[in-house]
DNA sequence: TCTCGCGCAAGAGCACCGCTCTCGTTGTTG
DNA sequence: CAACAACGAGAGCGGTGCTCTTGCGCGAGA
């Protein structure tokens, strides 16, 4: 039962994609509120009983979305960060946080499933919490990357107070990250606020207020970049 | 028909009050998506279809509650900056940030219906653009006060686009909030960015990664006034 | 190879939802 | 006072998530 499976175990994983695949699809055409499981059975041709062999509940079918979200823009930043400049922290900031962004304006019902409101008795069940981590983890890497390089200037800004600094180093060594806790702070603070950008942005909350999305978008990111010590190669000076 | 109403019209706009109340009631127990037009008419006694002499549709009544969610946080924010230092334009940012936030941890479901995803067919209906700006206008009116007090610094990030200038001179000529364009965009992006991280917050994007919320935000909301040139006063030399 | 058992689809059914329509009733107003 | 409009109640339509039972057919073990 490991190697080669049964006939009946492929079918299985078969009917599963096909249930995700038609239930993204109206994902993305209606949102997460309207998924119905009594309609993705129906446009499969099944009836509504026979989906709940598959996925016990419309939760748990929502959980296996988001999950592939989470996957969705995680790959997607990782495909960002590794086709950017390896030695220039800046593009590989703007990179992946455009290839985020540029994937939400594609999938904005799927980043509202993720990064939105929590749909229903919002608990994070535990296969989620992986997968989330991945856009995290590649911004983590530029800050990682540009300190060893020695590349990360003194940061601006007043420094962290003490029980900020412990929670933080807690992280770092959690997750050998090689990030001083200042950083760090500075770091999960500009996560966090990459994804306020990208939200009001998605969420119509710029309406009448930004109209050129693109190039506002691109310049608040150089200042969360520069929020954590990575500045724009021409603006920085090399030698000092 | 104007000073003295009828017994009718009082009850009406008692009535009116009374299933928004209920309806608050229930969406913050168990979220938007959960509100249901027939628990709130069960719960008041009345029968659902009398329901709908008072909201054309649930999207209704729950455009009325994103009205009056707007308006709860805004107050909130109104009434932190009557009450902070005015002198101190650090200490408003704080207060305001911080009154914000507490305005969400206390109302999650109201925060979510708000500033979390749109709920069904997403649009905004007009009457909630006014009261959905009065966060951001209390935002505003610190950095035109310090702006005009002399007590904003020259701003450290690289200088925002063209592009990004005239939509930002088009926008404080519209509302003549007397900034200049560069600081306008770090007051928009930083209006942005506070919302990504109180949504992280309560969302549930902080768990495990950051416990010390109190002090992570002061924090961060700290960095978010230093991007708009806003510097506090133990950290910015007073003559100069 | 045959048969047994398990996985499966199907259907009926329950409780609930948003919303519509009709029908008496009742307060308001000319 | 009478006509009218607003109102509450009720039935009903089509939809939802989910459960339970039933019977069938395929795959694995004897």
């Amino acid at each position: 039962m490991s190697a080669i499976r049964g006939a009946r175990e492929r079918a299985r994983d078969e009917i599963v994609a096909a249930i995700k695949e038609e239930a993204r699809r109206q994902l993305a055409r209606d949102g997460a509120a309207k998924l119905s499981l009594r309609a993705v059975a129906r446009e499969l041709g099944m009836v509504s009983s026979a989906l709940y062999r598959y996925f016990p509940s419309r939760d748990e079918l929502l959980t296996a979305l988001i999950v592939d979200a989470y996957d969705a823009v995680g790959a997607r930043a990782e495909a960002a960060l590794a086709a950017a400049d390896p030695a220039d922290p800046a593009a590989r900031w703007s990179a992946v946080c455009g290839a985020v962004r540029e994937w939400a304006l594609a999938h904005p019902h799927e980043y509202a499933l993720i990064y939105g409101s929590p749909v229903p008795g919002y608990q994070a069940p535990e296969a989620t919490i992986e997968p989330a981590g991945r856009v995290a983890l590649a911004l983590v890497a530029i800050a990682r990357d540009a300190h060893a390089a020695g590349r990360l200037k003194e940061l601006q800004v007043p420094p962290a107070p003490p029980v900020v600094c412990t929670d933080l180093e807690r992280l770092t060594a959690e997750y050998a990250l090689g990030l001083p806790a200042p950083v760090a702070a500075a770091l999960v603070a500009s996560w966090a606020q990459l994804f306020g950008l990208i939200g009001f942005e998605l969420f119509g909350q710029f309406n009448n207020v930004v109209e050129a999305r693109d190039a506002f978008f691109a310049h608040s990111v150089r200042g969360l970049a520069h929020q954590i010590g990575i500045t724009d190669p021409e603006s920085a000076p090399a030698g000092s």
